[in-house]
RNA sequence: AGAGGAGUGGCAGAGUGGUCGAAUGCGGCGGUCUUGAAAACCGUUGUACCGCAAGGUACCGGGGGUUCGAAUCCCUCCUCCUCUGCCA
């Protein structure tokens, strides 16, 4: 969440900000965190006022008993009722001023990087590049959801007995094809100096606030009711989370993760050709990378995470392009996005396969995620995290792209991890 | 899951109603000494909020209560340890 000083010192620029992610009463939500930031902290100091007052008087019946002045003692502790009385008033409108504040700011988004553009929807999204070649296919091209079918890899109807719709079940050479990826995808990411965790896939009420899922999304994670845990929606959660409450020395910068973990969405009310097959489920599997990094290096960290995953889809002979998202596109947390997506030629249309984000100290503040430098100061550190990457649509176009008469070409790079070049 | 025990500063560990944000030791940082290092000695060393500052307030696992006053007493939740049970 934001920052209120940073609300109250550039209020203009986050005003502008908000307006570019078409957040509706901007302004008038801004003025209420001040106005209510003002009340809780004249409160604070009433309270505190009182408070010391009521400590001293304490601390003079303390000693008028030891030295065994009973009546005096006494005479002060009826001049300290009003007092408390006064007090725990105080106390309950500080926290109603507090926690008011904390539900409000949990409703605003983050602010947007200043060369965020404006935009509605996807359509507004800059295309910053575009690499490799679109694979010409022959007329009789496949979708994925028939070359699963006709290779026997990927078993939608066998899910949807098992558990229900979106719950596909991979077979043989598609259950090989995914453990390959998901192995290729740990190698490279250590390669490039990520630490490899494992993390619950369960997670806490907490963990789903400290990295934004709650209370914005609460519908679209699956819940364990019974304990008040949540099915993660990505590694970020439990992997970003692993520093909530953490005050990091600067040195261990950057801190750089990577995790493979299922994933659950719930991602109610799609439908239609552009959820087919794989393009949308809900539980598919993601390899994520996260940083933590100090302030002053996080763009320079979001464009080598971006780099990253540019050269895994490169090394898979996929061609991509690279979005800069607008502000309308832009995930609730995020200050800059880039979306990678892969093309698929039997489908004719690009895929999302990676998101690539930083959230400055959006996280880092929900988190109580900090770090202290040189001047011993603790200030919040900037988080950022990457999908690389996430299988189902990789999957899906790689099938799509190298469908042959023969059958589907693996590319190179998978070969040693697949034990078979073509399935 | 049942029975018992325990949660205190970076770590270890004292403190069982008042002068305790908290002894002491270790570690960290700064200094003295030394050619340098070690040792020794001296100093310093939690977080957050309010305040221009002086200073104030809160925090001893979380929440609530008793009391003029709580690390200390009570309730509740969480976590860890030991034993028993169950289990991949």
């Amino acid at each position: 969440m934001l920052l209120v000083n940073s609300i109250r010192d550039n209020f203009e620029v986050v005003l502008e900000g908000l307006q570019k992610r078409n957040f509706t009463h901007a302004e008038a939500v801004l003025h209420q965190v001040l106005e209510i930031e003002k009340s809780r902290k004249e409160t604070q100091l009433e309270r505190d006022n009182l408070q010391a007052e009521s400590n001293s008087l304490s601390k003079q019946i303390g000693m008028l008993m030891r030295d065994g002045k009973k009546a005096e003692a006494e005479n002060i502790k009826t001049k300290t009722a009003a007092i408390k009385d006064r007090i725990k008033s105080l106390e309950e409108s500080y926290n109603t001023y507090e926690e008011d504040l904390r539900q409000l700011l949990y409703t605003i988004p983050n602010v947007p990087h200043y060369s965020v553009v404006k935009g509605k929807s996807a359509d507004d999204n800059e295309v910053v590049l575009e690499y490799g070649e679109i694979p010409e296919l022959p007329e009789d091209k496949l979708p994925h959801w028939d070359l699963i079918k006709n290779y026997d890899i990927i078993d939608f109807e066998l899910g949807t007995k098992i558990t229900g719709a979106g719950f596909p079940v991979y077979k043989g050479r598609g259950a090989r094809l995914q453990r390959g990826l998901i192995n290729f995808f740990l190698d490279e990411a250590i390669k490039a100096g990520y630490n490899e965790v494992q993390p619950p896939i369960l997670v806490n009420e907490d963990s789903g606030y400290g990295t934004g899922q709650l209370p914005d999304k609460e519908g679209q994670m699956y819940e364990a009711t019974a304990d008040k845990l949540y099915l993660i929606p990505t590694a970020e959660v439990p992997i970003t989370n692993m520093y909530r409450d953490v005050i990091l020395n600067e040195i261990e910068f950057p801190i750089k993760n990577v995790g493979y973990t299922p994933c659950f969405r719930r991602e109610a009310g799609s439908w239609g050709a552009h959820v087919r097959g794989l393009n949308r489920l809900h539980q598919f599997d993601k390899v994520e990378i996260v940083q933590i990094v100090h302030p002053d290096h996080s763009y320079e960290a979001l464009e080598e995470m971006s780099e990253y995953v540019q050269g895994l889809l490169q090394k898979l002979e996929l061609p991509y392009r690279v979005l800069k998202l607008c502000g309308g596109d832009m995930g609730f947390t995020s200050s800059l996005t880039y979306d990678m997506e892969v093309y698929s030629a039997a489908q004719e249309r690009w895929l999302e396969v990676s998101s690539v984000s930083n959230f400055e100290s959006y996280q880092a503040n929900r988190l109580k995620l900090r770090y202290k430098g040189d001047d011993k100061r603790t200030q919040l550190a900037h988080t950022l995290n990457g999908s690389a990457l996430a299988l189902p649509r990789i999957i899906a176009a790689l099938l799509e792209n190298n469908q042959t008469e023969e059958g589907i070409r693996m590319p190179e790079v998978l070969i040693p991890y697949l034990g078979f070049d073509i399935i």
